[in-house]
DNA sequence: TGCCGTGATCTGTGATCACAGTTAGAGTTG
DNA sequence: CAACTCTAACTGTGATCACAGATCACGGCA
């Protein structure tokens, strides 16, 4: 194998299948709450908005069935699931056991790029949630940018794919929700756990950036579940 | 809508399409570890065997693909992933800290019914490890039957659905281990943890449920990394 | 003898067609 | 005017075909 040396820094480009690009649009739109639950999502329409045959469209469908991000109704139809508020409260509670638990494990493995992409996080979505005319797509995108930071810094991959499965169930109900009361982001209760959540963090504290990321989670949850939305 | 009385009992029959079907087959086989890491998986021919098209094929992988319980690599070939002693610590790590959650929540919310499964998952097994001529696929099976009556216990659906997720991951290293060294069910200790789970569960003992789990759990796969046919 | 090009055969991916079941709406009937 | 019926369009599912890329064995060249 005598390369030219030229040869040697290229870098094998990634040949991203169009299952693969579908997935992650469609699971865009239902993290960031874009399609809202009972929505229905026909596999044909989809595939003309995104300029594919049914194909890709039923890949990407198919693994968003399998983490029952979306389900298939009995009647052949495509949509988003609509939590019972029993359902909501069982997603919640995991929440508060899985992600608790990795921000303390952030808190015990972090290392300072982690502290630094956190802590950029947490200044972006307050300089947002700030703003005189604060963008609510942006705010709800840099949340969730927070939120990883966060987990990524437990080092543990497998977490975090667990968590970003739980983020699909949860994504539409949540910022769906966030899209109709814009209020709620000003009173600023997130901005004051991630705060907290950051400072547990750099200091190693482990149990409170667990409660930090609860405390979180939980506000957002008991908000939706008073207002009451939530299929029977 | 008046029907006939008797229409009233039928059940809609499920209408599992080949494609679930698929899915189910080819999940056993990872779970109880007859798919080794590494293994590949073709299409067309776990189609014939299947004896179906490739198609609900197509969509039982991409689901595991999407689980990551199988993998395409580069070079268009599905396998089994091997994992590194680094990834396998990582999948321990979490199946400790959710499996150890999941059998906490069901010592404190279990009923009746659950101590009732539990106890008899826990017999079965006991009788099959302590037979003279162990069946070791049953012991397989049994193992996971008694872990999963935990874990129902826990009444969080969304937690079980997690865990299996692990298992899928952890089947194939943790099975195929097991086939290949059957001595160790002799030894028992797995037997010793299961009634010690049992116990604390029945007695509402929340951290000793937690530990009892996560000792089974680290001391398989103390045993995995100990013989160290792990991927680099 | 050792190496490299070459082609047959395999791989997964994507498109297209066929089908049964559902749904929605127009048309008809009471 | 309401309720029912029927049809036309649409649903996901499955099969089949087409294709680019990978693999591997065979054969020719150095």
């Amino acid at each position: 194998m005598n390369l030219p040396a030229a040869l040697n820094l290229v870098e094998p480009l990634d040949r991203q299948t169009l299952g693969e690009r579908a997935y992650a649009r469609l699971a865009d739109l239902l993290i960031s709450g874009r399609l809202a639950p009972g929505e229905r999502l026909s596999l044909r329409a989809a595939a003309d908005v995104l300029g594919v045959s049914i194909m890709p469209v039923r890949e990407a469908v198919s693994r968003l069935v399998a983490d029952k991000a979306l389900e298939v109704t009995p009647n052949r139809a495509v949509r988003v699931p609509l939590l019972s508020a029993e359902q909501f409260r069982d997603l919640t509670t995991v929440r508060i056991a899985i992600e608790g638990h990795a921000a303390e494990q952030a808190a015990l493995h972090r290392d300072e790029s982690d502290l630094l992409s956190i802590a950029r996080a947490e200044e972006a979505m307050r300089a947002e949630s700030e703003s005189a005319t604060p963008d609510l797509p942006r705010a709800v995108e840099l949340n969730k940018t927070f939120h990883f930071a966060v987990y990524d810094a437990a080092h543990s991959p497998i977490l975090v794919e667990i968590i970003r499965a739980l983020w699909l169930k949860a994504g539409p109900v949540i910022n769906l929700d966030l899209r109709a009361n814009p209020e709620r982001l000003a009173k600023g209760h997130a901005i004051k756990c991630h705060a907290g959540v950051r400072k547990a963090i750099a200091a190693g504290k482990g149990a409170a950036a667990r409660e930090g990321i609860a405390a979180d989670i939980r506000s957002a949850a008991d908000f939706i579940l008073s207002r009451g939305g939530l299929a029977g």
